[in-house]
DNA sequence: AATATAAGCAACCGTTTGGTTTCGCAAATG
DNA sequence: CATTTGCGAAACCAAACGGTTGCTTATATT
């Protein structure tokens, strides 16, 4: 069972799910009405979260309150980070380009 | 089937093959040879890759070259603009906070 | 003390995934 | 022109996924 933030963003309820904990914390049952499925199917993706450590809980009385583990979603935003690199380095070669002809078009003048 | 970027990165064949292709476009037996697992598995994922746009093909002979489209990059980069946003703020709370108890270490003094 | 509620767990089921092997086809090579 | 090479497509298989229903446990409520 592979369990990685990449396998976590993967199905789109899970990425709902994320959305919705990274502005408050909730209990399963109130992010359950949130979707047509079931409380125990809304469970089980929770479960991979929280196996992911994307989630973290919190027990108060009989309620669970989620939470959003912000760092795992850096841990993507660095895996973009090689790609990053290399579409700003396509853009450089963009702006030297629409320098370039814009030097020409001053010629043309 | 579902057939996205989120989809697409969820497996680590796929990534370490999006990372090879990001630096130069290659042909499906050169990347299978970066791997330990049959061409054809590699073929698999090419096909995937391809059907969410993640890599475009280019025929020269017999042979086809893929490379990175980065622009699906983006669209994941896009969809974390929304946890950046609030780290983002809570960064600045931390700096906040920092200026604050800074501020009271001086008044000690 | 009896009942209702919140939530996890297990068993089950159809579908998808990732891999394999086999085959077919078109482009190079001798 | 026969053979090799590069590649995709199809058939098959075990494992994983996402969902359901039914059950248990612990905390509130009456």
């Amino acid at each position: 069972m592979r369990r990685d933030i990449f396998q976590a963003i993967a199905d789109p309820t899970r990425r709902a799910i994320i959305a919705l904990i990274a502005i408050q914390a909730m209990t399963p049952n109130a992010i359950a009405e949130q979707f047509d499925t079931s409380r125990q199917a809304v469970s089980k993706h929770l479960k991979v979260l929280h196996e992911c450590e994307v989630l973290k809980q919190e027990q108060k009385g009989r309620e669970i309150f989620y939470s959003l583990e912000l760092e795992k979603m850096k841990e993507l935003d660095n895996w973009l980070d090689q790609f990053r690199k290399i579409w700003e380095s396509r853009f450089d070669n963009l702006d030297a380009y629409l320098a370039k002809i814009q030097k020409e078009r001053k010629n043309d003048k």
